[in-house]
DNA sequence: CTCTGGTCGGTTATATTATAACATTGTCTG
DNA sequence: CAGACAATGTTATAATATAACCGACCAGAG
């Protein structure tokens, strides 16, 4: 009979993403917390995306693999994994990143308290820095101002050094204007 | 018969408001731009809070005075104030504060490019910075990484100078938490 | 084992923030 | 006035996010 709704794909992401998946699985582990099935498919979805992923998106792509997924769905997960430090949220697009830290260490500990984010206003990418420099500037500014810092959010945009060495309206998002004949 | 739906009141704020917003007046009309009734409504009831105001306190707030308000009226004025750098967008609170620096001096062309702000949790106040090592750690920053930076959200979140000299509890937002004895 | 308390997710409805699209009115200029 | 453009009115809707309540499930205590 297999009535079952919530029947979810167990591991339809390519090789690269489900060794981060299964780290992040791990690191969950140890810190007492779970990695289920929806949240790894919606980290698995995060990690897969050249670039941040808004929640309806990622609500429409769950939606593929998690039949009946709806926004408290999505939501949930996304504040877990936020909780955790496997994502972050850039607040100018409204949505969802990887974690860089995740991507390229064991990362020992939630990272992401000082982290800066370089949004391409072309092609969408967004990079995570870590800029010791940046961290310290600000430490320093509101320590002057008498103002105990919790968290920073720090959004630069832009264009990437990998547009910047293109024509302008090059194989990237913006296809919609015409080029003028001019 | 007097049937005007759009009546606006001519000077409804704090004399010192209304300086502020002479100047913003002039200053538009230096820009060849307009401070029409509408936007000057607008930019005084963003000066007239202690904190940032969300676009539909202020469309309530507007329509108090502006009847016949709806969100174009003041999305519309907040799209115009910000082109011109009389306000701010908060991205963590969605919402909107005075530009400080027209607060302060004559403001001599568009500000607010390297702004940084701070931002309290328990009072909600927000200061703005121009701190210049931010700004220079994050132009550096950027140019290793080859990134042309156009704009920057730089915004912090924790407690300002004058809440940490209080009792958690004492009389600003927050009543929920009872002091730990710990 | 069963009870129990907590976590997780399903489901429905709604809140909050922002924009599209088109009509109308106002302002300036010649 | 006519024409052009700016500003606003008006209606509807898009996009993002949360509330509230329920039942399934699981882990540990007794
Ligand atoms: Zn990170
Ligand atoms: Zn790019
Ligand atoms: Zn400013
Ligand atoms: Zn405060």
């Amino acid at each position: 009979m297999e009535e079952h709704v919530t029947e979810t794909a167990p591991h339809p992401f390519d090789p690269a993403i489900e060794i981060l998946l299964d780290r992040a699985e791990q690191f969950c582990a140890d810190r007492r917390t779970r990695l289920t099935d929806i949240r790894r498919l919606v980290l698995g979805l995060i990690l897969q995306s050249s670039t941040p992923v808004g929640a309806y998106d990622l609500l429409d792509r769950l939606r593929d693999q998690h039949r009946g997924a709806a926004p408290p769905t999505v939501y949930r997960a996304l504040d877990f994994l936020a909780d955790q430090g496997l994502i972050h949220r850039i607040e100018r697009l409204a949505a969802f990143v990887g974690c860089g830290h995740m991507l390229e260490c064991d990362h020992g500990g939630h990272c992401g308290h000082r982290a800066q984010f370089l949004i391409c206003k072309r092609c969408g990418a967004t990079q995570e820095l870590e800029d010791r420099r940046i961290g310290e500037a600000l430490s320093d500014a509101a320590a002057r101002a008498g103002f105990a810092v919790e968290q920073s959010t720090i959004e630069i945009e832009g264009i990437c050094a990998a547009c910047r060495t293109m024509p302008e309206d090059a194989g990237s998002k913006l296809r919609a204007v015409a080029p003028r004949v001019g």
